[in-house]
DNA sequence: TTATCGTATTGACACTGTCAATTTGGATTG
DNA sequence: CAATCCAAATTGACAGTGTCAATACGATAA
C-alpha cells in the first residue's frame, strides 16, 4: 500500500511558513491567527483545527527556532573549532541579532507556553550540555574552586542580555579597544578568560 | 480666596495610577486603554485627551519606572556602601525581580518609544554615570590594559539577562557553591573581581 | 448674557481571538 | 456502485481592542 496520497502540501505547514514569514516582517505582534489565514488563503478559522490557539501556534515555531539554534551550535563548533561552550554563547548572539522577531519570540512568556514538555526538555538538555562543554574548559572548575553553575548562569545571562540589549539598539555594535575583538568575543574572555580553552592562533 | 478649588485629582494622574495597578496585575498586556478607563471611572476615549494613544500612555510610565529604578540605585548605594557600579548592576536585577510588569515593560520596543528624547536622555545619563563608577572602581580599567565600556556592557547585559531568566522562571535563585553568596553577587565577582573594590567586610 | 475652549462622552470602524453551526469533499464502508 | 461518515474548511457571530469624528458639557472670559 503506496501510502496516503497527499493531495497537496498540508495546511498546517503552509501556516507555519507563512507565520515565520510574518515573524520576521513584523514581529511577534504580526503574527495573528487571521493574518496567518489570510497569507495561507484560507479562512479566518481555518487554522482552528490544526492549532488550538494561538499561543500553541507560537510555542510551536518557538520550538522550531529553538532547534534551529542548536543547528547553528553544531554548525559552528564543529567548523570554527571554538569550543562547544563558546559556540553555544556566540550563537546565541549571532541568532538574536540575525532573526530579531524570532529571537523576541522566545522570551515573550506570553506567547509561548514554556511548560510545553517538549520544549522544556529541549532547553533543559541543551543548558546541560553547556555546563557541561563549560566546566571541560575551565582551568577553575576543574581545579574545583569555581561553582560551575554561577559561570554558566553568568556566562548565559550575558550573552542573552546583550543580545537584547543590541537587538533594541541600546548597544552599538563595537570592536574592544585594547584587542580589537567583536565586542561579544571580549565580553567572553572577560569571564572564561583570553588565555584558556582558546583554540584559534592569535592570527 | 482659599486657591482654586479642585474639585478632583486631575484624570491624567489618576489615569496613571491604575495603569500601574494594571501593569502590576496583569502585565504590560493588561494595561489597554479601555481597562484603564474603565479603572478611573471614566469613558473610554476619555484618556485619548492626556494621551495621543496606548504607546504614549506605557512610555510616560517607562519613564517613570527607570526614575524609580535610579532612585532605588541611590538609595541602595548611599546605604549598603557597596560601590555605585555594583549598587547599578544589583539594584537592577532586584528590581526586576520585584516588579516582572514594570521590568518587562521597560524592554519591551514595541509598547515603549525609546526614541522619546527625555527617555532616552535619562538613560544615557544614567549608563554614563555607571561606567564612570565602574572605572573608578576596577584596578585593570585604572592600569589602562582594559576596555572601559567592554567591562560595562558585559556586567550590564549580564545583570539585565539575568533578570530577564529569573522573571521567566528559567534560572532558580540559588547560592555560590563555593561562597555561599547569592548567585548574581557571585556573577558580578566573576567579572568585577571579588578582591577589588569591596567595601565591606567579609563578615 | 454670550462666546470660547479644553475636556469628557457617544458612536462608529476595522481589527483581533475564539466559539458554534454549517458545508464540503474525499475516504470508507455496505 | 451508492450510502455513509468524518475530518477539515467555511461562514457567522460575539466580546474585546485602539483610534477617530462628532457631540455635549462646563467653567472661564468678554
Amino acid at each position: 500500500m503506496p501510502g496516503p496520497r497527499t493531495t497537496s502540501p498540508p495546511l498546517k505547514s503552509r501556516l507555519i511558513e507563512q507565520a515565520f514569514l510574518l515573524l520576521d516582517r513584523e514581529g511577534p505582534d504580526g503574527v495573528t491567527i487571521r493574518a496567518v489565514a489570510r497569507a495561507a488563503g484560507v479562512s479566518h478559522a481555518a487554522p482552528a483545527n490544526h492549532f488550538a490557539d494561538r499561543r500553541q501556534l507560537l510555542t510551536e515555531m518557538a520550538s522550531r527556532i529553538f532547534r534551529q539554534y542548536l543547528d547553528m551550535v553544531a554548525t559552528r563548533g564543529s567548523v570554527s573549532g571554538e569550543n562547544r561552550a563558546r559556540a553555544y554563547l556566540a550563537a546565541l548572539t549571532d541568532y538574536g541579532l540575525s532573526f530579531p522577531g524570532r529571537y523576541q519570540l522566545l522570551w515573550r512568556k506570553d506567547l509561548v507556553d514554556w511548560q510545553n514538555p517538549a520544549f522544556l526538555d529541549q532547553l533543559n538538555r541543551a543548558y546541560d550540555d553547556f555546563l557541561q562543554a563549560l566546566a571541560a574548559g575551565s582551568r577553575r572548575v576543574a581545579a574545583g574552586d569555581q561553582d560551575i553553575e554561577t559561570l554558566g548562569t553568568a556566562a548565559w545571562a550575558m550573552a542573552h542580555g546583550y543580545a537584547v540589549l543590541r537587538s533594541t539598539g541600546i548597544f552599538e555594535p563595537r570592536s574592544d579597544a585594547f584587542t580589537g575583538k567583536p565586542r561579544m568575543e571580549a565580553m567572553l574572555d572577560l569571564l572564561l578568560g583570553a588565555d584558556e580553552d582558546q583554540r584559534l592562533p592569535p592570527e
